[in-house]
This record gives C-alpha cells, sequence and structure tokens, in this order.
DNA sequence: ACAACACAACTACCCTAGTAGTATTACCTG
DNA sequence: CAGGTAATACTACTAGGGTAGTTGTGTTGT
C-alpha cells in the first residue's frame, strides 16, 4: 500500500525536503524551516503534516508537549516516482527525449555537459 | 497571463496530446482516442474540455452542431514548463543531477546512451 | 412526421491540496 | 495559583481535477 508518490503538491514536497534534511522535527521546526519561503501560519504546517501522516508519507512520536515528524518516504522513492511519471507521461518512456528536450530549452553550462558526459561513460560501463 | 502549464491533471494531459496529434478534434474524436486506454463516459471528456477551456488551455470553434477543439498551449511550452519545474523542485535547479537520477534509478539501453551522447556533443557545440 | 440519436449546457458529486481560524489542553512562570 | 504560552485537535472554506447524470435542442433515418 504505498503511497502515490508522485503527484505531490509543492508544500508537501517542500515539507518531505525539510524533513529529509532534519528528520524528528517538530512542526515549528518545519515553520521554521519554510519561513523565508512561504509565510504560512503554523497551523497550516501542522495541518498539512497530519494529511500526509493520513496519506502514509510522514509518521510522528510523542515528545513531550509536541509532534516530532520524521519522512516515511525515501527521497530516492519520490524522485524516481516523479521522474519516470514525467518521463513516461510526456515522451512515452523515452529518457533519451526526455534529456533531449530538456538539454534544448534549458541553459546548461559547460561544466553541466562535461558532468553529464561522465555519468554517461559511466553508465556504459554499468551496461555492458 | 499564460496558464500554469506545469501541474497539468493527467487526463487534461492526454486530452492535450490527442489534440496535438490531431487538432480541430471534436468531444467524439477525443473520446475515441482515450477510449482504450481510459473508459470515460462522453460527458466527462466535454465536461473537462469546457474546464480545459476556461483556463486557457484550449479554445472551440462551431463546426455545424458540434465543437472542434484545439489546443492553444504548444507541446513545447507544457514540455518546458514541467521540465524546468521537474529539475527545480526536486534538483534545486540542477541538470546535471536530474540527469543522473534519472540514469541510475532506470534501465536505459545501450542505444539510448549512445544517442544521449550525441544529443550532449552537439549541445557542446553550441554552447562556446 | 415521428422516433431515435447526437451534442452542448448545466448541475452535481467526490477527493485532495492548501490555507487558516477557533477550541482545547497542558505546561511554565511569576 | 493565575495567567500567558505553546501545542494539537477540530472545523471550515476555496480551487481544481475527475467523473458523470439530466435536460434541452436540433438532426436524421424510416
Amino acid at each position: 500500500m504505498k503511497p502515490f508518490t508522485h503527484r505531490l503538491g509543492d508544500l508537501q514536497l517542500r515539507i518531505l525536503q525539510s524533513l529529509w534534511a532534519k528528520p524528528d522535527a517538530s512542526v515549528a521546526d518545519v515553520h521554521a524551516e519554510l519561513k523565508p519561503e512561504r509565510d504560512l501560519a503554523h497551523t497550516t504546517v501542522a495541518t498539512m503534516l497530519r494529511k500526509m501522516e493520513a496519506r502514509g508519507l510522514v509518521t510522528h512520536r510523542e515528545e513531550g508537549r509536541s509532534f516530532l515528524y520524521r519522512a516515511k518516504v525515501a527521497a530516492e522513492e519520490v524522485s524516481r516516482s516523479v521522474g519516470r511519471h514525467f518521463v513516461e507521461s510526456l515522451f512515452e518512456g523515452s529518457l533519451a527525449d526526455a534529456v533531449s528536450h530538456l538539454l534544448t530549452t534549458r541553459d546548461v553550462s559547460r561544466a553541466e555537459l562535461n558532468q553529464l558526459e561522465k555519468l554517461i561513460k559511466e553508465a556504459k560501463k554499468r551496461t555492458p
């Protein structure tokens, strides 16, 4: 019964990222973490966390008077799921098409290109 | 006032793809096109198209008794927007990280790797 | 001419993301 | 001990995606 990890809301993803970086965070911790980019009410974060727990994305345990939350899905799992959905739904599963599209529509630095080349060489080594 | 092209529903994306492949399609056309994968009611497709028109994703013109729909956003635009959102939200904007992730979590054929190598060479030529 | 059909309009649900106010409880501090 | 503070719980509401029924109107085959 794994949750749909693709199709996460933006806020949910940000909250997960915050929890990946700092597990066992209280609502206040998450709220503070997100403060600069999103000026949310404390209760908004709390509500979102409760909803996410209901969906199986996070868990909590009690620590004194407050709850400490922890992501229940791995970053790997989420990015894999979102990535697959991206490639699948837009490029019919063709990774080459997807990357090609990313390359042509974004500004990519020389350094990044070199890095990519290296990555592909390594992938080739793994795929005999 | 360009619509949020990133974060499209799955059905909306499929409908757009159908319209890109065959512009000036009636509701029945789209419905028939989607029939094999999604067994929807005719009215569901019609409702969705009306909602999408309200959001600026499609337009229609009248042709006799029925409406012919046409995508108002280009495929390019959508995949660029979704792609940017993907790289941005999950990999902090690092294209290399994104591609690296895609490469390591999916099975990529030798042929695809070769194709990617070629793509990068071309990108390098464009980026002096 | 009339019945069957095709199509758009309208309405109505359900579900989830996002946002936040109010209520309640428990705790701490003067 | 009283009052403030901080935490969760509960409730509510808006938007949008997705799904579809009902209704009205016009078209068409027999």
